[in-house]
RNA sequence: CGCGGAGUAGAGCAGUUGGUAGCUCGUCGGGCUCAUAACCCGGAGGUCGCAGGUUCAAGUCCUGUCUCCGCAACCA
């Protein structure tokens, strides 16, 4: 009997780097896939990234480079980023590996053979920036649900996966294994949203861009999304549809996949269904958990602060910040991440009661037993007896959170045992034993006590902070960290000499880090103001002269604006269609937050006729139209009435 | 009727199958001095958004209602 555990995250899309809410989801699966490490279990952890679709073929455009350069090197920042967060992956899968590619084409292949995929064409609302397509009825005022930005009417061939084939089996699956979907609530939402109104077929493949993998058969496609992206779990361990690994077999159905909130449907329907259309068995579980938002708008986008991994690592250390991640997040809500409750966690928990802990226990068996770990005698006083049973009882409830996979609970529960050990000094008062020769032995079971205890919690210490539990494992230099000596007093680290006892965790000034936080900001403002007063100047003050020649480089001519929509994949652009007198030309103009489309239809402006054509958004654009910065806001230069489209200005 | 989430002590949160309202931080008072101005004990502080309903009993179930929040990037 197999005692396996195949465990996976969601894969990172390389569009951008991951903030600290995608890093979450890297570090939940780690405390997993560690806690059940210790336990014993084989575990198999994957994690990788998405690196396909229209979004990053745009932005390898944007910045010039070829889209597989592109995901090079965000997918080399993702994981960097892992690694620094210790996540302990065994396999970081990428989706343009060449294997992942060969078998999402022979899986594409299969199933349009079998009759899963047919070719179709679609007639729908397609939204740009989700690459999703909705229902008539799914649209929101005519709006992508998602994002409520407009949505294109979209026709072109397409393939399509069938789902209404499997949904009874899907119904059947969740009510026959109850934990399918965790929490409960989810599945709820997927029942009454999706599959009772009836599921939609699946798109799986695009022809409007081509940044995929392509389909063997019809190459002018490329697989979509969801296909290419849920198969990883499958590729990663070297599924073949006719000869799967060793690997594969073994881990196969994955016992845990852990995903953010956002992509519960595509997990627990879409994929479901690709598995039972590949006849393959479904995954025990998908563990979804909420979002971590970024607390208050202390650092808003628009001052730039969004939050880093990476960055907060660098100021607080990496086992302060997993620790804030994991202890914070449950199931249910969203967490938030400030630096005050950073700060404060940190302080509170590893500095005050861990930190603090295992100083004074060092400091004393230094001070009264000259470095050397001493020998319990074996009789427990009613304070012994106390420690021991929280201790044990401890363990157990840490345990028992640990197994329903409620990190931020057992984390919780852990933290309480560990300050058992606090009381236990204080009711012990070690330093008033050591004064009296006749106690020796009675002190002596205190520190062993203490030792034991913290060893003991050490251990389910781990799968939080590993550094820290390394250190602390070293410092007493006890045995390594196997679930089985958590479970009793075996007093281990008796006759060791003690290392060195580092400060575990500093604690940090909180008013000091936010005065030096303030005088940074300010810094940055000043800097930010001078270079804006710099600017300013250019343009105000001394814009560079130029002749009258220079000036009849720029054409200018009266437009009139005939249409005017909001960009579909923007907020903040408005397509215009322009009448220029001869010509009517499409401008691309930043101002929806200014101008209600409508509003602009039948006025006059001023457009730079010969300014050289641009893509916005992959949008073309073919000139400019006059506005002012005002503080209000940006205002349109309109033209006078009586003045005819296609005037030149001058 | 856009979707989703939330309204429980000053702040942040737990409250599983309905049965004395808890935790962390902060605060106040006390204790201790081995330790990282830490540690330990105790106190104060909540009509569980509002209004109805079901029940012997509701934060916990039902209905209605109010409030708050999130919904992601080339500003030609």
């Amino acid at each position: 009997m197999s005692n396996k555990f195949y465990i996976t995250t969601a894969i990172a899309y390389t569009s951008k780097k991951p903030h600290i809410g995608n890093t979450y989801e890297a570090v939940l699966t780690d405390a997993i896939a560690r806690y059940k490490r210790l336990r014993g279990f084989d575990v198999y952890f994957l994690t990788g990234t998405d690196e396909h679709g229209q979004k990053i073929q745009q932005e390898a455009e944007a910045a010039g480079i070829t889209p597989q350069a592109y995901v090079d090197n965000v997918a080399g920042q993702i994981r960097s980023i892992w690694d620094l967060f210790n996540i302990s992956y065994d396999k970081f899968i990428r989706t343009t590996d060449e294997e992942h590619v060969k078998c999402v084409q022979k899986i594409f292949t299969k199933l349009y053979e079998q009759g899963d995929i047919y070719k179709g064409s679609y007639e729908g609302n397609y939204c740009t920036p989700c690459e999703s397509f909705w229902t008539d009825t799914q649209l929101v005022d005519g709006k992508c649900p998602d994002c409520g930005r407009e949505c294109k009417k979209a026709s072109e061939e397409a393939y399509f996966l069938k789902m209404s084939k499997y949904a009874d089996r899907l119904i059947e699956y969740y009510n026959s294994n109850e934990d399918f979907i965790t929490p409960v609530s989810r599945k709820n939402e997927m029942i009454n949203n999706f599959i009772k109104p009836g599921l939609q077929d699946l798109c799986v493949s695009r022809t409007s861009f081509t940044w995929g993998i392509p389909v063997e058969f019809d190459p002018k496609h490329v697989t979509y999304v969801w296909l290419d992206a849920l198969s990883n779990y499958i590729t990663a361990i070297g599924y073949d549809i006719n000869n799967p690994s060793e690997l594969y077999n073994k881990l196969w159905p994955a016992d845990v996949q852990v995903i953010g909130k956002d992509i519960v449907r595509f997990h627990t329907i879409y994929w479901p269904i690709i598995l039972m259309a590949l006849g393959l068995p479904l995954p025990k579980q998908v563990l979804c958990h909420p979002w971590l938002l970024f607390g208050e708008d202390k650092m808003s986008k628009s001052k730039g602060n969004v939050i880093y991994g990476d960055d907060l690592v660098a100021e607080f250390g990496l086992d302060p910040v997993r620790h804030y991640l994991l202890a914070e997040m449950g199931y249910f809500n969203d967490g938030s991440i400030t630096y005050e409750n950073l700060i404060k966690r940190t302080n509170s928990d590893l500095a005050n009661t861990l930190g603090n802990l295992v100083s004074r226990t060092g400091a004393m068996i230094k001070q009264y037993f000259g470095g050397i770990i001493p020998k319990n005698d074996g009789n427990d006083d009613e304070f012994a007896v106390t420690l021991k049973t929280a201790v044990n009882e401890g363990v157990k409830d840490t345990v028992s959170k640990f197994d329903k996979y409620f990190i931020a609970d057992a984390d919780n529960a852990l933290f309480n045992t560990i300050k058992a050990c606090n009381k236990y000094i204080d009711e012990t008062t070690p330093w008033a034993l050591a004064k009296d020769p006749e106690k020796k032995q009675q002190l002596a079971n205190v520190l062993s006590n203490l030792v034991e205890s913290i060893r003991i919690c050490n251990v389910l210490l781990e799968p939080l902070v590993p550094d820290t539990a390394k250190k602390i494992n070293d410092i007493f230099n006890a045995p390594a960290l196997d679930f089985d000596s958590a479970c009793k007093y075996g007093y281990y680290c008796e006759g060791i000499e003690l290392g060195e006892i580092p400060i575990l965790f500093a604690r940090i000034d909180e008013k000091k880090y936010f005065a030096e936080l303030e005088k940074k900001a300010i810094e940055t403002k000043k800097a930010q103001k001078e270079q804006q007063a710099k600017a300013d100047k250019k343009e105000d003050v001394a814009p560079q002269e130029i002749t009258i020649d220079d000036f009849a480089k720029v054409d200018l001519r009266v437009g009139l604006i005939k249409e005017c929509a909001k960009a579909e994949n923007s907020d903040k652009l408005l397509v215009l269609q322009v009448d220029m007198g001869s010509e009517t030309r499409q401008v691309v103009s930043g101002i929806a937050k200014y101008y209600e489309p409508d509003s602009l239809i039948g006025k006059k402006v001023i457009v730079v006729s010969n300014l050289k054509p641009a893509k916005l958004r992959g949008i073309d654009s073919f000139g400019m139209i006059l506005a002012a910065d005002t503080e209000a806001g940006v205002k349109v230069m309109f033209a006078d009435d009586s003045a005819k489209p296609g005037s030149k200005v001058r």
